[in-house]
RNA sequence: GCCCAUAUAGCUCAGUAGGUAGAGCGCAUCCUUGGUAAGGAUGAGGUCAGCAGUUCAACUCUGCUUAUGGGCUCCA
């Protein structure tokens, strides 16, 4: 038979396997390397014999250093973890073993839960399977005795998940006395693994479902060579230091007072500074956009979330209060408040579209596993608006609402995709205002030049939308701005217009958040940028140094002066040496470090020092003024937006 | 809500066959007036998360509660 390898032509005989074909064809170091076969996208065994594989077909080697082969060789790692399970804890049951990104997991079922304290022994049965190179061995099975098999080992998970897949036959893999199923496919040995750690345990529900058995799930990771492994955990370290929480306290931005509010933040002054800008921005950016502020109450009586429908779908998340014998919930959401503000007065289909904009408080009652720093709050505020308008102007609300979200995002300096979400199975509505609004979102995206993703069947059984899913520097994603056609609230609040015939018509109502929860985005804006804020949110811009008590009085006027300017600036004149207040204001990750010595003093001038430890020389304020001003004006340029100081 | 782990000074952490606690940072006072990431001395600071139990004695052991961390589930 003939193949195609590397782009040469090789011939081997049928009975022998892509391995002696890859011995032949390839260097020996590049075969040393290479633990499966890719044919027509499908991965193989390399043991896979030729003759499975049709003639003239091009057979790829995967090498161990490939994204594929790694992903492999982990999914092996985790088939060595079971093994070693079952040979410390032979009662434990194996269910299944996936790689994820990073590694992979196996979860067991057992009759105590593992705990860290079992990771050394683990470790230590896996390396041995490491150390004797023990080849994974497939053998195929008729369904029927592949679930006799495995009852009879006591392996009754496996059992069920191959009675589940309703298959004529399944595929089993040996490696030393463990048996388990699985697709594959696997490396040639377990050699390969040549480093691994265990990570944590974790509970996981079988299947995924909270009302089925919980089992205990091993975390680990795994990896060709001991330096990938290093470099991965290096690589969490650095990911640890700019968790926000932990940036949140040393930057002394926000708080948790677990004892009196769990889930609640406290934010201290420099937060709140920080939060205020943000605010301030987005109202007026809002307010460019042709949006009206308002705001809601943030407690209503519980008829109106029954009108609403939040009591019936919602109330599990909601806070309730007596008042008087009357319950009130307080607000989960802020539309009641603004369908109430629409249906004020009757609307002329010339006031249309209305954009009711309001960074309103929040509060859901989230499970307490749930909660999470800033990223999974109990009370938060959300960048919330109500869009009403005529299904003709729909699609250049959205339009607006797609632009607002580029313009924000690439001022953070954040990547992002867009996706359309379809009607889902259980859901209200017809099939033409389905269709209409879906179609206007597509439109949209597509008249601003964003590539469409659809996600069928994923949008909320009131309407379609678009989720925004944003990437930070560490290539993590976020999900974060959300545009909701609803075609329930309008009908539930009787939202009118009168049109140009003078009849009343109901109107489109669009809920849009773009930052989401302003908590979280913080979060995340934190962790972006390792709290090294831009210029225009950092709560102090400028701390300026002085090197002895004589340039006090004048660092003090100076500070005074910049303030003038619109620019946060304080002097430190403690009496410490000059590199104590350099460290600290490092520390503090302030973008500007003003030094003043005699020199400075003389000049009445100021020595300007970067972050980065970069130094600009000696300029007079003024000058420093339009260096920061220009710094702080900058990242507005590219979405065509403007910051003015106040 | 579920599984595992954790809870000691404002912060980061150490500690003890079970005999009521330590360090560094920070803070206060003093000395020092020093040019770009930590000058020195002295001092104040803790009901060892809360409640119960075992014990002559609990920060330490046990149970429960609360919260936090890692996950699962949830996020109409």
């Amino acid at each position: 038979m003939k193949f195609v390898v590397e782009g040469a032509e090789h011939s081997a005989a049928p009975e022998q396997s892509c391995a002696d074909l890859f011995k032949a064809a390839l260097s020996g170091k590049r075969f040393k390397n290479t633990v499966a076969v890719s044919c027509a996208n499908e991965l193989f065994d390399l043991s896979t014999p030729l003759a499975r594989f049709p003639e003239g077909a091009t057979l790829t080697p995967v090498s161990v250093d490939d994204q594929a082969g790694l992903e492999l060789l982990r999914h092996s790692a985790a088939h060595i973890m079971a093994a070693a399970v079952k040979q410390l804890f032979p009662k434990a049951q194996v269910t299944i073993g996936p790689a994820i990104d990073n590694g992979f997991y196996y979860d067991f079922d057992n009759e105590r839960p593992f705990t860290p304290e079992d990771f050394a022994a683990i470790e230590a049965g896996m390396q041995k399977i490491v150390a004797q190179n023990l080849p994974f061995t497939r053998r195929e099975l008729p369904s029927a005795d592949a679930v006799a098999f495995f009852t009879a080992q006591g392996e009754h998970y496996k059992a069920e998940i191959i009675k589940d897949l309703g298959a004529e036959k399944v595929s089993l893999y040996d490696l030393g006395g463990f048996t388990d199923l699985c697709r594959g496919p696997h490396l040639p040995h377990s050699g390969f693994v040549k480093a691994f750690k265990l990570l944590s345990v974790a509970g996981a529900y079988w299947r995924g479902d909270e009302k089925n058995r919980m089992l205990t799930r091993i975390y680990a990771t795994a990896f060709a060579d001991e330096a990938a492994l290093k470099q991965y955990l290096h690589q969490i370290e650095e990911a640890k230091k700019r968790d926000h929480r932990k940036l949140g306290k040393e930057l002394d931005l926000f708080a948790f007072h677990e004892d009196v509010a769990p889930g609640m933040v406290f934010w201290h002054p420099k937060g709140m500074l920080m939060r205020t800008i943000l605010e301030d921005f987005l109202k007026r950016e809002h307010l460019k956009r042709g949006y009206q502020l308002v705001q809601g109450p943030q407690i209503l009586r519980r008829e109106l979330w029954m009108k609403s429908g939040h009591y019936d779908n919602y109330r599990e998340n909601m806070y309730f209060t007596d008042i008087e014998g009357d319950i009130h919930g307080v607000k989960p959401m802020n539309c009641v408040g603004h369908m109430l503000i629409y249906n004020s007065a009757l609307h002329s289909y010339r006031e249309l579209p209305v954009r009711l904009a309001e960074l309103g408080v929040v509060h859901r009652h989230e499970m307490s596993g749930a909660l999470h720093g800033l990223f999974r709050v109990r009370q938060f505020m959300q960048d919330d608006a109500h869009i009403i308008c005529t299904p003709e102007q729909l699609e250049d609300e959205i339009l607006g609402v797609v632009t607002l979200i580029r313009d924000l995002f690439s001022l953070f300096g954040f990547s992002y995709r867009l996706a359309v979400a379809t009607r889902p199975a259980k859901s209200i509505g017809s099939d033409e205002a389905w269709e209409k609004a879906t179609n206007a979102l597509i439109k949209a995206m597509e008249k601003i030049g964003e590539p469409i993703i659809i996600n069928e069947g994923d949008g909320a059984f009131y309407g379609p939308k678009i989720d925004c899913r944003v990437t930070d520097s560490l290539g993590r994603e976020w999900q974060c701005s959300t545009i909701q056609v609803d075609f329930t609230l309008p009908e539930r609040f009787d939202l009118v217009y009168v049109g140009q015939d003078g009849e009343r018509h109901r109107p489109v109502m669009v809920h849009r958040a773009i930052l989401g929860s302003i908590e979280r985005f913080i979060g995340i804006l934190i962790e972006h940028c390792a709290g090294n804020f831009p210029a225009w949110l950092a709560p102090t811009q400028a701390r300026l140094l002085t090197v002895t008590d004589d340039q006090n009085s004048f660092a003090l006027e100076a500070a005074e002066i910049l303030k003038k300017f619109g620019i946060r600036a304080e002097a430190d004149t403690r009496n410490e040496k000059l590199s104590y207040k350099v460290r600290q204001a490092q520390v503090e990750k302030i973008p500007y470090i003003l030094v003043i010595g005699n020199q400075e003093l003389e000049a009445r001038s100021v020595n300007v020092r970067l972050r980065n430890g970069d130094n600009l020389g000696v300029k007079t304020l003024e000058e420093f003024a339009d260096i920061l001003r220009a710094d702080c004006e900058e990242p507005f340029k590219r979405g065509g937006m403007s910051y003015s100081f106040s």
